[in-house]
DNA sequence: CTGAAAGCGCTAACAA
DNA sequence: TTGTTAGCGCTTTCAG
């Protein structure tokens, strides 16, 4: 069969004997129109199918698109996911949909991105900035009004709202909690690169709380890992190390599942462990896993929310926003110190 | 500060002080320009910031914009993020970008979403059907061309691509390694509502492991849940019969959390568990859980892959396409049938 | 209450 | 190699 041709305004107007304009405001309900008239075109609209092009609406008034547009370095990661759909349930009922990228961390990607978005005039920019990434030249859209946002880490040439976690005092937190455990040697397995800002700022609570306990920071018990199958191998370094530690801290949700992983896998479930996120069968593990949980579905709300009052006309200073992280006690973090 | 105007090619060309189909050939790389004006042009849009509007470049080219627009029921099932993920990797060198949203499985939100793609002007649209949606009204959009594929699910009302996963056979072949390890008693928790497809499917294959090993169908033994907490009630609840079942069967990942999570608050070890759908930690369990594996990155890229064939004209009879799943044995399959 | 003309930002088709 | 004209599908503006 032959590809019909879309119908257009013009062909529902030629139809019903009106003229376009006369579809146009039946259609987005401006103006006037006789009860006649409105039920002809929409009758001929429904006949004809008749979906109006957005795209050339838009052209026409002007204003931004009514999509946002999203980076993030992984889709399929459930932290990401997470805050997409928090994101999704705030902006849905003013009508702006979900445009969606990964970045794979890649500065390149991420930039080839946010310049799709921008060539669409999504009405939100939100983007979770890649190691190395530059964002100045965002500037000029800024200007223009377009709220433009950083996620889960503060974006680098462009002052703007961002909203990250409390990933130092989480981290801090969580390390204590293995500390008041009696554990003196805990390792750290994070993720990369090293300069990642939430590695950076766990590491720094990391270091704090052994501070604070007057524990000296050693280097050889910090581990990294891109991905599970690595931190599964940082972890079985770790615990093959001369004098190993007695407990680990997972800096996310991936190093998390590659530390219980190799665990598990090696049979140690004397070593304590706290991962910094939460992740799905926590509780079910043997023993239950004590997590820093992050709210990544409340991250995604503020994230929304403050884009929202942007576009809103919010003429305030940018502020960063920190969406407090909690100690979720499960059990894992009180593994005994003593090795036997 | 004042909110700037956009600049536009207009913008650029007087700014350099040529035609502004000029500046859209060197942007385009379409027809000539010499090395000098490409130089100047270039440095304009770099100077102004100027970033293209592609609406508007859509409305005149005429064709499909360059985004695939996908409605899943919820963006944060981690099945459903890695589909996406899937779709993403195949589509992302076509230039393609993903439009997204959640549909709950709701029938009305499914139907302003798919509304919403179509007055983009999606190239490809794909649906993960909810329960009750018709698809009829897409007809006219898949004659004039645009390419629409139902994913997960058989779609109503429209015959079109479809890509599932091996529901009946998986869970047969899940099942059936109950039945081999001595079950004879075994529980289904099913998600809602009982006719989804999926449901289905995966209940039919439980009753044709059943029937094969002449297990008679109770009916009593089949419980259902909306979400993990509902699961972990069924699975209370079918534990608590007076002649309670020795495995049970999970029928979805969701249903897998529950069904884990309740076991292990309850210290119910000895009942034997598959899954359909693989979970995170699966194997860090104990036992670890034994799944009936779906492979959502291959259903995305498979979709994706489909759906760009017929953009590229294939006029193929509409197919369905079936990504196969594979048990997992990891333990949790191999609890003795026997109650103490 | 309805229509005609103009124009949003861009590119196709032709001309120079 | 470059410019001019027209027009994509829609809405704004101004008349009727």
């Amino acid at each position: 069969m032959a590809a019909s041709r879309r119908p257009t305004l013009a062909d529902v107007a030629r139809e019903v004997g009106v003229s376009a304009k006369t579809v146009s405001r039946v259609l987005n309900e401006d103006g006037p129109a006789s009860a006649r008239t409105r039920e002809q075109v929409l009758a001929a609209v429904a006949k004809l199918g008749f979906q109006p092009n957005l795209m050339a609406r838009n052209i026409r008034v002007g204003g931004p698109d009514t999509t946002i547009g999203l980076v993030v370095p992984d889709l399929a990661n459930p932290f990401f996911a997470a805050v997409a759909r928090g994101i999704e349930d705030t902006v849905r009922n003013r009508g702006l949909t979900l445009l969606m990228g990964s970045s794979a961390d890649d500065p390149e990607r991420e930039h080839a991105l946010t310049a799709q978005f921008l060539a669409r005039r999504v009405s939100i920019l939100i983007v979770v900035p890649s190691v190395g990434a530059d964002h100045s030249g965002l500037k000029p859209h800024r200007t223009a009004g377009l709220p433009v946002l950083f996620l889960d880490r503060p974006g680098v040439g462009l002052a703007t709202d961002s909203i990250v976690s409390s990933n130092r005092a989480g981290a801090h937190e969580g390390v204590a909690h293995l500390i008041a455990h009696g554990h003196r040697r805990i390792g750290f397995v994070g993720d990369l690169p090293v300069k990642l800002y939430t590695r950076r700022e766990r590491l720094a609570g990391y270091r704090a709380a052994l501070k604070e306990a007057d524990i000296p920071y050693d280097r050889s018990l910090v581990a990294s890992a891109h991905d599970q199958q690595g931190a599964e191998a940082a972890t079985s370094h770790l615990l093959g190390l001369a004098d190993p530690p007695t407990a680990l801290f997972a800096g996310n949700n991936i190093m998390a599942l590659g530390v219980v992983a190799e665990l598990a896998r090696s049979k140690r479930k004397h070593v304590a462990v706290v991962a910094f996120d939460d992740v799905s069968l926590a509780e079910a593990l043997e023993p239950a896993l004590t997590v820093v949980a992050q709210d990544p579905a409340e991250v995604g709300r503020k994230a929304a929310a403050t884009s929202l009052a942007r576009l809103d006309g919010d003429r305030s200073r940018a502020r960063t926003i920190t969406v407090p992280t909690r100690l979720i006690v499960r059990g894992s973090g009180e593994q005994p110190a003593a090795t036997p």
